[in-house]
DNA sequence: GAAACGTGGGG
DNA sequence: TCCCCAAGTTT
């Protein structure tokens, strides 16, 4: 029998009530700073390693302009392992532009959003829903998941997010502004718990005598999802670098970086067999990968390396 | 629209 | 061990 989309509201809502997990940038007291914050970190990320850091970010600066008036490699390095540290650097510029053009304060409507570094049409939504209440179509991979299965029958949803799946979210979303913001984090969280891309836990779906794909006795997907390419790119040397660099307790002379070379002041290995400190373990690891010099080169262009050389005192040494 | 962009835990 | 993939955005 066909759900209305109320019994699907009423279903998913109260599995969330009894089963959300109880995350910090959930509760009442939190700012939508934090909410702000929050939102970038998860990014590609897992909430289990967002948590501690997200923590000490916001012990650390507490509003947007605390974390303007330092520099931006700080939030770089600060960043620690969360991967993509670009979003250290948008994060910072974001906080840069509240604080010059929003009174200090994190804007509240999708436009302005839109218009910092960083967010695109998800964290827009995902902000001024979760952080103001508004009503707003939060569309995640979560989200588009669980649509796909419940609604659509297929294992996956479509390898990029088409016009169709926006329509179907759309039509979806309760009327009232505060009923549309329970069914957004429900809905995300059941695909974060339940309706997930490997092995889904259809016997604990609250909604699984509704669902269209296990209806359909739950076909394969159609396509093969495209992977992501990592060895030999300058991701992965770039990543290799922002390790030694992180690790790092003085500048970091560039030729170390090229190969080995006992240049290393804080890592100058004694004779003895102490365990080779981080700093040269991750040395060693991007000796290893044994990329091209001009791969090297393009890793420490730019945002992230220059970064953490000329805005703290760990980095690399420039020439000259 | 495709490709690039970090990192590490779980299956 | 190896591969998948996680609250996306930018170019």
């Amino acid at each position: 029998m066909e759900p209305g989309p109320r019994q699907l509201h009423t279903e998913i809502i109260s599995w969330f009530t009894a089963n959300g997990r109880d995350l910090p940038w959930r509760k009442a007291e939190c700012t939508p700073w934090g909410i702000f914050v929050s939102e970038i970190m998860l990014q590609q990320t897992p909430v289990v390693r967002v948590l501690p850091v997200w923590e000490q970010w916001m012990e650390r600066w507490p509003d947007p302009a605390a974390l303007a008036a330092e520099p931006s490699g700080e939030a770089v390095r600060a960043w620690g392992r969360l991967g993509y540290p670009r979003r250290a650097l948008r994060l910072h510029a974001a906080a840069t532009a509240m604080t010059a053009d929003f009174n200090g304060r994190v804007p509240d409507t999708h436009a302005e959003l839109l218009t910092l570094p960083g967010v695109g049409s998800y964290t827009a939504a995902a902000v001024a829903s979760f952080a103001f209440g508004r009503r707003e179509t939060v569309v995640d991979t979560n989200i588009r998941r669980v649509h796909a299965r419940a609604l659509t029958g297929s294992a996956l949803p479509a390898p990029a997010l088409n016009a169709a799946e926006m329509r179907l979210a759309v039509s979806l979303l309760p009327e009232d502004a505060a009923a549309s913001v329970a069914w957004n984090a429900s809905v995300m969280e059941l695909g974060a718990l339940v309706c997930t891309a490997r092995s889904p836990k259809c016997g604990t779906c609250p909604v699984v005598n509704h669902c269209a794909w296990v209806a359909a006795g739950k076909p394969p997907p159609d396509y093969v999802p495209r992977g992501q390419a990592w060895a030999g790119t300058d991701r992965q040397v770039r990543g290799a670098v922002m390790a030694v660099l992180r690790h790092a307790s003085a500048p970091v002379p560039r030729a170390a970086l090229l190969g080995p070379v006992d240049l290393l002041p804080a890592a100058a290995p004694e004779a003895g067999s102490e365990p080779a400190p981080p700093e040269a373990a991750a040395l060693a690891q991007l000796h290893a990968i044994n990329a091209p010099v001009e791969q090297l080169e393009r890793a420490l262009a730019g945002l992230l390396a220059d970064r953490l050389a000329e805005e703290t005192g760990s980095g690399v040494q420039l020439p000259g």
